[in-house]
DNA sequence: TACTGCTGGGTAATCCATTACCCGCCCGCT
DNA sequence: AGCGGGCGGGTAATGGATTACCCAGCAGTA
């Protein structure tokens, strides 16, 4: 594979000043600029990364950690922070920590290793593998999730609020007993919608019961389960919050099966707005997340903390919009 | 950053002893390398990652390009290509051409100048890029779509038989003028869906005509529109062959905003099982593919081919099934 | 005892692009 | 004419891990 010195040979120049000209740095006469360019083409010469990162001491490359690839609300995040890391020059590689400690952790790992010059993360439990990325100076910002005991940037919605008024719209709706499934114990944004939950529930001053409230992974599987059990309770909820839309699959799959249609016999609001959800009969009620909006603010913050890591902290909170439509219309 | 020398030194050895006794290449006194390890352990040392790499010629890693990381079929391979690579102590990054083919070439050169071990990739259109995997010797494979003129390991689903078998069903099932709305024209995927469904009318001794046929991108968007302008013709179809999920989102809000219900009065199949495909009313019959198992072939292939470059091309082709539901019932 | 052979581990070369440093040339000013 | 300053471009140091090569020391054999 052609280096830089076969393309200074050909064009007659030293490596430097191949260097200087494939990378504008510095004046270089426009001829020899030409020569070397053609010397490059001519070689199909491509710059030696690891090369050029060990002697830059950081890659043009930001991670982005996210922890459901198959899930629409981080793939549009994914988006968000791609279409502005492109404006500046750097490149996006996505990893996909599965919900899993130990993948982010690994990750996290390879990020430091290829010294990338910024990691994006939607945060996994322990912040223990994010401490590494705080002690060495990489920048990072955390999306969807907080990082306890870590200060750091952060972008979120207030999904607590968004879980309150989503509870709240389904007991204006006159629903009486209103049930709740949400992601594990310890997933911020699971907590926070259970919180929200039954923040709306305790306003109202309905009794809140542990009965109607299941906490699962936030996967289709776990949800279908969760709804199935809940529905063959001896009193079954007549709504239900869910907390994301992989989990709203589950739900709708287990009222097909028991024969409930949603809206009138059980009112359901799920968070996120995929695509499918006007299209599920009847239409599903959603609270929208600003996902590619939370993509491109982390994306700004970033290259912001990486010109500068001495930036004080910043918590960006963005709001989400509860869609009302048929599933949610007690009166249907 | 902690380097291999400090970790030398704090453990009382030379650096060639550190990187022997952390990597196992050799056999290192066990005393010594646990001394390495401790050393290792408390300095935080991560190795450099452009170093190792700069010398070893050669990133542990693999890039996967795909076309669209928001469709399922996409992430599903995804998937499949991250357990076997993980398998294996590779790291995947994904990487989103988004279709576009100055996408992909960036992300090709990036993945040339990373020195990663291989790159899978659902082409988008031109061969040129993968030339230069080819010239480099970087081992890579192809998935969904072929590389015409550019023999390689290529994994793909036998679409256009799929679509045939879809289309013949429609016609079995008693529908009369069938459209079809596929992808761009010179997307392998999209003309083979296309002459599929031109095949099974052919052999069914229905004429076709362009009337009933629309090409756009592989988007909602794009199918919302062309459903429409197809229903609003004079004669419009009464069945629909839709090229993919995301598409299907597209045509089934044009259906819905038209006030036709899928099923007796316009018969719908549409390609990819996404998971919400039987929650909509009728449920959506599909064509599913395989994704998942897409993605492990390839990573196989891929890694088969980065330890001997030499093994003849090979071509994997996995077959889809047609999964009948409500939307393809004409006595419905 | 003397010599061979093996093994564990150190020294230093290597991978390749970037860039600090330096040199020579030319222009312009006095 | 002589000198200073600026600019273009070359030489070589640099980054950090891996590994070829070599050496010391020890066991085993004659």
């Amino acid at each position: 594979m052609a280096t830089i010195s076969d393309v200074a040979a050909l064009a007659g120049v030293s490596t430097a000043t191949v260097s200087r000209a494939l990378n504008g740095k510095s004046t270089v006469d426009p001829e020899l600029v030409a020569r070397v360019r053609q010397a490059a083409e001519e070689l199909g010469y491509q710059p030696n990364g690891p090369a050029r990162n060990l002697r830059r001491q950081e890659a043009a490359v930001v991670a982005l950690i996210i922890s459901d690839v198959e899930n629409p609300f981080f793939t549009a995040i994914a988006r968000g922070v791609e279409d502005v890391a492109h404006e500046v020059g750097y490149s996006v590689v996505l990893c996909n920590s599965d919900e899993s400690a130990d993948k982010e952790n690994r990750y996290i790992d390879i990020a430091i290793q290829e010294r990338v010059a910024g990691v994006i993360l939607s945060p996994t439990g322990t912040t223990k593998s994010v401490q590494k990325l705080a002690q060495r100076g990489t920048a990072f910002v955390a999306v969807d999730r907080p990082l306890p005991e870590q200060a750091s940037d952060v972008v979120l919605v207030d999904t607590r609020l968004a879980a309150r008024e989503a509870t709240a719209h389904l007991i204006a709706q006159g629903y009486q007993r209103i049930g709740c499934i949400t992601g594990p114990a310890g997933v911020r944004t699971a907590d926070d919608r259970l919180a929200g939950y039954r923040d709306a529930l305790k306003a109202a001053k309905v009794r809140s019961t542990a009965k109607l409230v299941r906490r699962t992974e936030y996967k289709a599987a776990g949800a279908h389960r969760a709804a199935r059990d809940l529905l063959n309770q001896p009193e079954p909820p007549d709504a239900l919050l869910v907390a994301n839309s992989a989990m709203a699959v589950g739900v709708l799959q287990a009222l097909q099966e028991h024969g409930v249609r949603p809206g009138k016999q059980v009112g359901l609001v799920a968070f996120d707005d995929a695509p499918w959800a006007a299209l599920v009969d009847p239409p599903l009620t959603v609270v929208a997340q600003p996902a590619y909006e939370i993509g491109t603010v982390a994306a700004r913050l970033l290259l912001a903390r990486i010109a500068d890591n001495t930036r004080p902290p910043t918590t960006t909170t963005l709001g989400a919009r509860l869609i009302e439509r048929g599933s949610s219309r007690h009166s249907e």
